[in-house]
RNA sequence: GCGUCGGUGGCAGAGUGGUCAAUUGCAAUUGACUGUAAAUCAAUCGCCCUUGCGGCUACGUAGGUUCGAAUCCUACCCGGCGCA
């Protein structure tokens, strides 16, 4: 007996979108979910004990996150991510391979043909051949989007011997270099910060081996998420490269017997905006003997409406009732999107980053409460919204003057009381998605609610 | 009263003859944010408009020097400090 096992309930006339039970070792989720992004071992800005209170079932951890600190031993002797937290429910955490991404395409990830034992090092300004560059953003156009100040803190893990000996046998320039990439080759990723030096190095099996010491219930295949962008030779060739890593990292894990029985291991499909690789990656993912499969890919607005759509189509080609985990993903109409295609979990970051720049969730729409327009508003923030911040138990709730006033005046409550109320929202949308599922008014539900949400903003 | 230093855009504070409608920070206005390098980032921020290497008004007040002044000179007003 597998230690996740998913039954499905009831399934949308489509036959793709359904309601059903993920059971976990650390209790069920019923489904479609939203599971809060717990970065670093916490949900930003909400303590662990109000997490239940705003519906969440279950959270996900980032394996490099807490790799770099507090490192994965100290996770594991505190008993795993979820005891670490003090959070009793499911737990699950990511590969790190959003890192490859996000890190990558901001330093100009490169792809290295060499593998650890190469000999000839990749010129670092020679652009690679086989693809090239996901990235055409500059280190320069990256450090205007992001903010220096803000990499350092980030950035600022323990110094690992073991990993620059690794890192220095494979690219000895890349010591000197101070670590302007994220560099890629067969073997995994090679992580630098130009700022302080640090280089760290992840493959498949340290990914999972680090994620058999963070003990989530759940947990993913070390993956590349490529940048939407890019070409389909650079898709075709990463998302080849993921699904040999994804061999590599269900091996890691079987062979782990003890982590069999108490973990399980979801593989991630990628293939980007092009129908064929997602159908290829589906097919093959599903094939492996997963646990689940996760839905790869980054769906943000600039890079077009319509590329979630599309990546949501390769679940036709995973095994029916394989459990499916959105990756980041979490707005509104994508959680709709994703319901409708079969998306059983999905995690987001968006209701805790928008929360902490003052974007709040609304049925009307999202609005910016920091707007001057709030500042004497002494409604809720959603008149109908039932979260402890717009109607906590003991009376009234809080308004949107009195939130507005603590964002101008820079009061830690306000990002608190922002995310707090985003979690809910979308952990209640979810939640009603399954309701309407279940009861056979998905359509209507969705159309009634999106009309609504959408009303003030066309976007 | 004498001496001295200083009065710059909402605030703080650069600039000390032209490339200054004036650096920068804060405040303000708005926007962005989809597996968190994010309690972050971006744009705007004197007035007018045909939005332009455009016009106008501005650097305590009033004059002056100069082709040209926030920048130099004179007087006055105001403030800090020192001495009476």
């Amino acid at each position: 007996m597998r230690p996740v096992t998913y039954t499905p309930e009831k399934k949308l006339n489509n036959g793709r979108g359904r309601a059903g039970v993920l059971a976990t070792p650390h209790g069920t989720i019923q489904t479609p979910a939203f599971v809060g992004v717990a970065t670093k071992a916490t949900v930003k800005g909400v303590a662990t004990e109000t997490l239940k209170e705003l519906g969440l079932q279950t959270i996900i951890a980032n394996t490099y996150h807490l790799y770099l600190s507090p490192g994965e031993e100290v996770v594991e002797k505190a008993g795993g991510v979820g005891e670490f937290m003090r959070w009793e429910g499911p737990t699950m955490t990511d590969s790190g391979g959003f890192q490859v991404f996000s890190l990558g395409s901001g330093f100009g990830k490169k792809v290295s043909k060499f593998g650890l034992h190469g000999t000839t090092p990749l010129s670092l300004d020679e652009p690679f051949q086989e693809g090239g560059s996901a990235s055409a953003q500059t280190e320069q156009e990256f450090s205007e989007e992001n903010g220096l100040a803000e990499r350092s803190e980030e950035n600022r893990g323990p110094f690992r011997k073991k990993n620059l000996a690794e890192a220095t046998l494979y690219d000895a320039e890349l010591a000197t270099s101070h670590g302007k990439l994220a560099i890629v080759d067969e073997d995994g990723v090679t992580f630098t910060s130009h700022l302080n030096g640090d280089m760290h190095r992840f493959t498949p099996e340290r990914s999972v081996e680090i994620q058999h010491k963070l003990g989530a219930d759940i947990f993913f295949a070390f993956d590349e998420c490529t940048e939407p962008t890019a070409t389909y030779e650079y898709q075709k060739a990463a998302m080849e490269r993921t699904h040999r890593w994804a061999k590599r990292s269900l091996a890691a894990h079987r062979q782990n017997i003890d982590a069999n029985n108490r973990q399980a291991i979801y593989g991630i499909g990628q293939g980007g905006q092009f129908d064929d690789l997602r159908q290829e990656s589906a097919r093959t993912i599903g094939d492996m003997g997963f646990d689940g499969f996760g839905l790869g890919g980054s769906f943000s607005k600039k890079y077009g409406k319509h590329s979630l759509q599309s990546a949501l189509n390769m679940l036709d080609y995973l095994p029916s009732d394989m459990p499916v985990h959105g990756l980041g993903v979490g707005e509104p109409e994508d959680i709709f999107l994703g319901a409708e295609y079969g998306v059983d979990t999905f995690d987001c970051v968006i209701p805790t980053r928008n929360g902490r720049s003052g974007t709040v969730f609304t049925e009307n729409g999202p609005i910016n409460i920091e707007n001057r327009q709030f500042i004497e508003d002494f409604s809720p923030l959603d008149p109908e919204c039932g979260c402890p911040v717009c109607r906590p138990a003991s009376g009234a709730g809080y308004t949107k003057a009195y939130i507005h006033h603590l964002f101008r005046t820079k009061e830690m409550l306000a990002p608190m009381l922002a995310s707090q109320h985003n979690i809910y929202f979308l952990v209640h949308l979810t939640e009603r998605i399954r309701l309407s599922i279940l009861d056979g008014s998905f359509e209507s539900f969705r159309d009634s609610f999106l009309a609504k949400y959408k009303k003030n903003n066309n976007s």
